[in-house]
Parts: structure tokens; sequence; C-alpha cells
DNA sequence: CCGTTAATCCAACGTCTGTTGGATAATGGA
DNA sequence: TCCATTATCCAACAGACGTTGGATTAACGG
């Protein structure tokens, strides 16, 4: 199997016009499949083919099946975390703020994570599947879940203790709100109607929703 | 492929010590391993193994394998709608009331749906499947999806028509409410914490949800 | 210019898949 | 009692699956 060998220089054969490293063509390709068809739909001879290669050179870069989903999802996830933690970053410093402010980083943190899934439509698709998979819960919730919810039940308990907000449960809101998320792209990929509607009312429903929850304990 | 004869009076071979009809027997079986599983993961030999009977009897109850899934959704979701729209006929009774016994109501008729897939985590695994599947996403739309969110969303518009809420987009969030049960059940069956405390936590949260979108608009 | 390295493809393997034809046996009606 | 009906299983098919060994070809270090 000769398990994943990817070095600065590289003799071999040539790359059919291609530029990009063969790893990357073929995880982005497998990456757009599984997410629409999941894991057992999805042949290995299918990535090979939607990537420009053969079986075996897909085997040869990416190792087993199970590795090269893996590997998908780890791709994926990395660039979620790392556009939430930016954003929370962002928004944990407006905590020494006034509460109006404190409110305004809410929505735009909400906003920042609306948009990153609106726009990676895959990243839904590879989130829900794997929430799908009993025995990878416990990984899943572990690596990813948890440390993104941390991450915004932090800030709302931080703002909470700050006296600004009111919050009894924060991580079953968080959770509430991220498949509320995921439930909305979903829609959008649903397509049914004009999507600029569908994002304008969905931001919407999310700020008044934090707004209810949120608001000042002391009208 | 003689396709599902089921008769009232049966000939033909024993039926093995079980009572209810083999179809029957088949389709829980099938239904159980479709929703931990998906389509592509399970083999028509393990649902049969898991029925107790041969390949090919599944097959000839239930035809092709792809029909034998339709008819898993179907039972599950119909069970689904019926509890609901007893609900909400409960509900829409109250609209006759004041505002404080709509929103009562409302907090019921939620509370009736969460009971629901609580007590059928099957039921949330196969509905987030189906929403996977692009190419089923207008059939599940129109034949579950929106009869369902129109139930509750034509409630809450005659609840705000009456004066007693305000709604500006009843559609957007009862889809938003919908997910967050779904996540609310996948993370039940996640295990990771005393499972009585969890669905306190959620209920109180979907309340309180519910209280800051559709409080009386008339403080 | 030559030897090493590595990327790529071809071909094949054993296994599992969904589906079907046919044999068997038990039932209900005549 | 006999016949038609049908539920059940056995066996087999053709195809797709993931994976691997080996041959080929290009690039690099010397």
């Amino acid at each position: 199997m000769a398990a994943m060998t990817m070095p600065r220089r590289r003799p071999g054969r040539p790359r059919r016009e291609e530029t990009r490293p063969t790893r990357e063509v073929v995880l982005a390709a497998a990456t757009a499949l599984f997410a629409r068809r999941g894991f057992d739909a999805v042949g290995l001879r299918e990535v090979a083919a939607a990537a420009g290669v053969d079986v075996a050179t897909v085997s040869h870069h990416t190792g087993t099946k199970a590795q090269l989903y893996d590997a998908c999802f780890a791709r994926v996830f990395a660039a979620e975390r790392d556009v939430l933690e930016a954003a929370a970053g962002r928004a944990r410093q407006a905590l020494d703020s006034g509460p109006a402010e404190v409110r305004r980083a809410l929505h735009d943190l909400v906003d920042v994570f609306v948009d990153f899934l609106e726009d990676r439509p895959e990243t839904t698709a590879l989130w829900l599947r794997r929430w799908l998979e009993p025995q990878r819960h416990a990984e899943l919730d572990e690596r990813y879940a948890a440390p993104l919810y941390r991450l915004v039940a932090d800030l709302l308990t931080a703002a909470a203790a700050a006296g600004a907000l009111v919050e009894p449960a924060p991580h079953v809101t968080v959770r509430s709100l991220v498949w509320a998320v995921h439930g909305h792209v979903v829609a959008l990929a649903a397509g049914g109607g004009p999507q600029a509607r569908q994002r304008r009312e969905f931001r919407a429903f999310v700020h008044r929703l934090l707004d209810g929850l949120y608001g000042p304990a002391t009208p």
C-alpha cells in the first residue's frame, strides 16, 4: 500500500497537465463525492475518475478507503475550526466593552459561521454524516464538536459573568444553534426559493433568537 | 420478482414460531439497520439474518432494495405525522382562549414532538439520511417536511393574527426548531451524560426560546 | 550518463453485492 | 382427498467492490 508519501521533489511519471499535487486533487474530488453520497455509495474507481487518475494511484496516495475518508474530514473540519476560532477571538475582545458591543460581537460571530457553511455545503453534509456513524460519535465529539461548542459557550458564559447577558444552559443553546444553521444550509441546497431572501430571513431569525435569549438581564 | 403479495389467508411454509406477518418483521429489522448504518452499508442478507429469514424471502415480500428502503421511511414518517397532527389539532383548539393558553399549547405541542423523537431515535436518523440524498430532497420536502412545517407555521400565524403572539418568519422558526430537536436526539444517542438532565435542559431551552420569540406583542 | 526513487497505470485477486429461477412444503378451498 | 396458491429456502448469476503486485516511465542526485 506504500502509505502516503509526498516529497518536495518529485520523480515519477508525468502529471497530466495538473499543477496541484495529486494528493490534493484526489482529496478534493473525494470530499465532494463523499459529502454528496456518503462513504459506502462512493467507489474508489469513481473517486479516481473524478480526479483524473487510476484507482491504484488513489490508494497509493491516500492508503485505505477509510483513511481517505478521514483525511477528507480532517481537511474540512480544520478549515471550519480555524474560521471559528478567529471569529471567537475577535468576539472575546469585545467583552471589555458595553453590553451593546457584546451583543453585536455575538451577532458577528454567528454571521461568520453561517457564511462559512453557506459557502461550503459539503461541510454540513460531512458533519451530518459523521454524526450518523455510531462508532464515530466519541471521536467527532471530542475532536471537533466539543471544542467548538466550548469556544462559543465560554464566550456566552463570560458575557453573562460580565453582567451583560443571561444564559442558564449555554451548551444546549450553542448546539441547537449549530443544528439550526445546518438545517438552514440543507434547505438552501434543496433550492425551492430565492436564496438571497432565505439567507436574509435566517440571519434575522438568529439575531432575534439571540436577542430573546441573551437580552440584557436588567431591562 | 413477485412483488409484495400479502393476503389475509396465508398458505405456505411454516413461519418459524413468529406470530407477526413476515413483512412487518422484515420492515422492522430493516428500519433499525438502515437508520443505524444507511442504505448502502446494509446488505439484504444482513436484513434477512436480522429478521430470521432468507434473502429471497426479503425480496419476495418487499421487492427491490430501494422499495424496501422507501417502505421503511413511509412507516416511520407516517407515525410521526399522525402524532404531530393530533397534537396540532389540540393546540388549534386553544386559539380561542387567552394568550397564556396559546403559549402553553405551543409548549405542549413542542413537548409532544420532542418526546416522540426521543423515544424513537431511528426517526431522526432516517430523517437526516433522507435530507442527505440530493435526488430525494423534493420528495421528502413535499411529502413530509412541508406539510409538517405548514402545520405548525399556520398555527403560529393564526396565533399572531389573534394578537397573542408576534412572528415574522414562522417557516424559518419551525425548521430551526425541528433541526434543534434532531440535534438534541443525536446528542442523547451519543451518550456522554445523564439523559434525564439533558432532556430537562433541552425542554427548558425550547420553552425559553418560544417565550423570547413569541412573547406577547404588547407587554 | 547512470542508478535510484517514486508516481502512475494495468491487471488481477477474492469477496460481497442485489437479484432471480426453481424446488419444496404447507395451507385453504373444493 | 386433491388442487391451486404462496411462503420459504437453496443455489447461482453477473457485476462491482477494495486492495495489491508488478511493469513502465519520468525526474532527480551523483
